[in-house]
DNA sequence: CAGGCTATTTACCACTTGGTAGAGAAGCGG
DNA sequence: CCGCTTCTCTACCAAGTGGTAAATAGCCTG
């Protein structure tokens, strides 16, 4: 099912990505899309139906690119393997990898978005599996006992915060230079560790 | 200068404010404008020439605000006062008020973005005073040392990543109920400590 | 009352938007 | 060669976009 890489579709597929998330949704247009593409309008209009479909195809496409790189690295549970920084550094690839795709995901989590529905479908498994997961813990005393689901919407929010922040900077020319990020994911599992820290 | 609340002058930047965080720039039409305020489009252009302009001038009032408030949370100096949670409750006091004015923040700081610039403007003396100060704190110890200007950003993108969140809850149902959001800054100060003690 | 200012209106305009209809073209199995 | 499917194109359209020009009304000052 999945398109291969250099066709038509997924060609839209890229320059869409690209262009929702730093134009946004309203800021692109199906024509100014096909001209970068060197093709004509209509012929994604055949692919995807409606802009509409384009939004909901490229939202797919990363929310699955996104959860399978979170699942990787819950996966690999070695015993006292920290769980949380793994998902951090996740994160922190993928922003690093595809700066686009937090561009997508800031666009398309602000509610009233179109899309932000689709993608709260996509994320949702994943929540209730780390709610799950969170609870446990709390039980068996390793984190401080607090409302599950609001820590994980809390943390979901710094986390992704600080990953776009990375595309700020790099926008402000700050650069992509390696050493402020690895300081800012450093300083950011810090307050992780310090938010769930069993003691205080 | 200042135009008397009630006038038609204000009630548009009112609505434009509420528009612009919630639909975007480009999602917010000057027709759809007018007609919610009962006038006609061309009477927004009268008094804010252009779009572009009637954005101008909703950035330059809410950072306005947003600066004064800061300000005024730091100059009640009280030696061992802790400005750091001067000014965070003074960011969620804002957010709990107006949380339509969060939302321009998110939609205008977003790179590229039309505004993005003239915020900036607005919040770098702003940003300075807070870095001379924090270099002040380092030097004398009472800060763990590191990059002045990256720790402020990221506790700028932290906060206001946090205050937004608020507002995404409450569009997700999760209500306005006063004990998270009283939580999360709780959370929110753990944090900044962490991040800034010196210990460690 | 005259004359200028401010504010709001009606009437238009050039252009862009997403979307429809239908025609070719390219490949492919029979 | 035919017919079928898949893909891309040209040609159009109705609705909406931001913006200009000019008319009208109210109001204060002289």
């Amino acid at each position: 099912m999945t398109e291969a890489p250099g066709s038509t579709k997924d060609r839209v597929l890229d320059a869409a990505l690209a262009s929702f998330g730093t134009a946004g949704y309203d800021g692109t247009s199906l024509d100014a899309l096909a001209v970068g593409l060197g093709i004509r309008k209509q012929t994604i209009l055949y692919h995807f139906v409606s802009k509409r479909g384009l939004l909901n195809s490229v939202v797919d496409r990363c929310a699955g690119e996104m959860v399978s790189a979170l699942e990787e690295a819950l996966v690999e549970d070695q015993p006292d393997g920290d769980r949380v920084e793994a998902m951090v550094r996740a994160v922190f690839r993928v922003a690093l990898d595809q700066p686009v795709l937090l561009g997508l995901l800031r666009e398309v989590s602000r509610p009233n978005s179109p899309g932000a529905q689709r993608l709260r479908g996509h994320l949702e498994p994943l929540l209730a599996r780390a709610r799950v997961w969170t609870e446990a813990e709390m039980a068996a005393g390793r984190m401080r006992r607090t409302d599950a689901q609001l820590l994980l919407l809390s943390a979901y929010s710094t986390v992704v915060g600080v990953a776009t922040e990375i595309e700020v900077l790099r926008a402000a020319g700050v650069g992509p230079t390696l050493r402020p990020v690895v300081q800012r994911r450093r300083e950011l599992l810090r307050f992780l560790r310090a938010s769930v820290d069993p003691a205080t």
